[in-house]
DNA sequence: TATTGTTATACTCTATAACTATA
DNA sequence: TATAGTTATAGAGTATAACAATA
């Protein structure tokens, strides 16, 4: 069955990128993880439980997960004026940078491969990656 | 540039069906790492040297990831005639029918978004998948 | 009362270093 | 000596339950 197919080169080929995404991470001690919440921040100042459900975990864990990049200066936890229980999270200038720095690695590190394809196959797998991901199972 | 818009097409096609892959391998309180471990072993009976080099993992790391699998007897160490440092790993029947099982999850998981494509471009987007993803950097 | 976030706890995942057994 | 694997240790990631502050 072709689906079969589909759905095995779909892991797969999900499995060879979050290689590239953890070795890059790894390259700065950060996990994957923390690599996406580098990520998601470069454009969204998101509160504690937002992040947490857009993560798909618990806001306990995302707590840890706060603590130890604001630790390290590549986030911030800010008051929110609306409402005092809030915790809104964001973006330091050098957790921006490092963000910024290590997506850069991303796109090099995928360049080989993507250079495999040419400029019509790249926008067909663009369009062919947008129409199969909008909201999945 | 059209390689940033594919790069991140990648990088968010991955994180969803990690995203699939964590939930249905939690239902099962599996974490990703074992769900990869079981799919892997489906047609494989590795030495722990050469499953942590496929994973990327530590030798050390892979030691504690078989020492829960076998407990929960899902995996079994086997010795290897050949050499007697060597440790061969492989699915008991319990393993390969949980492997086999949520594997079928993952594919039912992901029809919906399959289902969104025609055959021709399901064809086409596993032929651009395999064509990218061939020893990639 | 309900919601937001943190803390305490317990377990898994991970790498490094030191070790044992075999080659 | 070198290689295969385990163990000890330490830290990160994760969820559950209990909690404090605010709504």
């Amino acid at each position: 069955m072709t689906s079969d197919a589909l759905v095995d080169a779909l892991v797969r080929n999900t499995f060879q990128v979050v290689g590239v995404l953890t070795r890059i991470g790894a390259e700065r001690d950060l996990s994957l993880t923390q690599l996406r919440v580098l990520g998601i921040l470069r454009d969204r100042r998101p509160r504690m439980t937002e992040l947490a459900a857009f993560l798909g975990l618990d806001k306990s864990t995302l707590s840890g997960l706060i603590d130890r990049a604001e630790r390290r200066g590549l986030v911030a936890r800010g008051k929110n004026p609306q409402d005092r229980r809030v915790v809104d999270v964001f973006l330091t200038p050098a957790g921006l940078e490092l963000a910024e720095q290590m997506y850069g690695e991303v796109r090099h590190a995928l360049t080989p491969a993507i250079n495999r394809l040419d400029p019509q196959d790249r926008d067909q797998l663009v369009q062919l990656l947008h129409a199969v991901m909008h909201s999945p199972g």
